[in-house]
DNA sequence: CGCGCTTTTGAGATAACTCAATACAGGTGG
DNA sequence: CCACCTGTATTGAGTTATCTCAAAAGCGCG
């Protein structure tokens, strides 16, 4: 959907220098392999970068003082992770299932000086993560649950999910601890969810990370408006 | 913090057309007034711009098919709200109470053509209302009613409280059921959360729409990590 | 084979919800 | 001017979804 040659084309002048505004590239690749356990940032950093996942997938997480914590959001292949506020992360950014990363200079997001076609994609991709960020206030809120379980694995599904006959197959690189701390759910509460849905036989649990859609019809039905 | 002069010339640049990049004339004022009960866009609205809320307070709701509502937030002056994802809205956006609101449009966000700083300080909106909502997914997810509603007034404390004595005091445009469902909670414990700090001398409602904090400290003990 | 970590399951506690009644405030008409 | 009416807010009582604490099961690894 996006051209990764011109995206890395981009960053690849940003790192030579602003004024160097002559033709892309190729050599210099911004994109790089990040084993599973890693991390991008951490609360505090100077936020220099935002980063386009490519493939994997990162954890976004703020933790509080009283150790509370909250999964922001998961960067699936395709998001855009690390918009900053200000010059320091508030965030903590890790690496859950080893991942293919372009680096974009924070600079290519906040002047169009540079590459204008970066720029706009990576503003396009902010406005993107405050519409899907309002659709998750009402996971937050408003969903029991089964429901935002069901939401979470459709989701998935659609992303990362690959068809096996008439079903959909696909892993959950994140611990059960990661996805109730980003449904504001217990591990526990998680975890009867998932056995509810494989009791009546909306999904199948090939390992506890490898989800087996049945019937999805099933599942939308449970996730309750998704929008 | 602003400089308002700017801001409105360059929308009116906007306005009068794309190419007409001359220099800025503050004659025609996009800064209207807009009384209580009325709109700024609906759900499914062409996206055509972005608010900037001067006085007043706005109010940005989604809705269900099944009639489940949430608060997404509330504009406060300083506030930028209605950032487009796409071509249509998927909120609606009302005043509750009469506000002063500058109209920018979208094109000032998306492009740096017209006037570059405006189009930076709407970046910068945006990426600050990024932030904003990361807090919120804590606020949501993991804070007791008692907490969500102490966080609650403390928010409206600092942005729009005046202080009375040692006190301070300020009003609550929005009826319990529009807080509850900005907090992710029913209009009851709203109300036993007002109650209770009542009771325990934190704040006094002079109204029900008009708080007087007493005892600041307890609210922020209360409301536990605010950041 | 046994140890540590994650996940699942169980049982009881509780915060918040639901339903219902009462109180309050503002506006209207007799 | 007051009684009434309507909508909002508060208070009460009982229910329930989710949490907490605890134990068992599964799985990878030394």
């Amino acid at each position: 959907m996006y051209v990764t040659l011109s995206i890395e084309a981009a960053d690849t002048i940003t790192r030579v220098g602003t004024d160097f505004s002559s033709r892309p590239q190729a050599s210099a690749h911004p994109q790089r392999q990040h084993a599973a356990g890693t991390h991008l940032f951490r609360e505090g950093d100077h936020a220099a970068n935002v980063y386009e996942v490519k493939s994997g997938v990162l954890r976004l997480t703020r933790v509080l003082e009283n150790g509370r914590r909250q999964v922001i959001a998961f960067g699936l292949p395709g998001d855009i992770i690390g918009f900053p506020n200000g010059d320091l992360h508030h965030t903590d950014c890790d690496v859950i299932a080893t991942a293919e990363i372009i680096t974009h200079r924070r600079s290519a997001l906040e002047t169009s000086e540079g590459d204008p076609e970066t720029h706009q994609r990576l503003l396009r991709a902010a406005l993107r993560e405050i519409s899907a960020m309002q659709d998750h206030f009402m996971m937050l809120a408003r969903k029991s649950a089964i429901e935002k379980v069901a939401s979470f694995l459709i989701v998935l599904s659609q992303r990362t999910g690959v068809p096996i006959g008439n079903y959909t197959t696909f892993s959950l690189p994140m611990s059960r601890a990661d996805i109730a701390d980003f449904l504001g759910l217990t591990i526990e509460t998680v975890s009867r969810s998932f056995s509810l849905l494989r009791k009546n036989g909306t999904i199948a649990l090939e390992t506890p990370q490898t989800v087996l859609v049945r019937d999805m019809q099933s599942l939308l039905d449970l996730s309750e408006s998704t929008d």
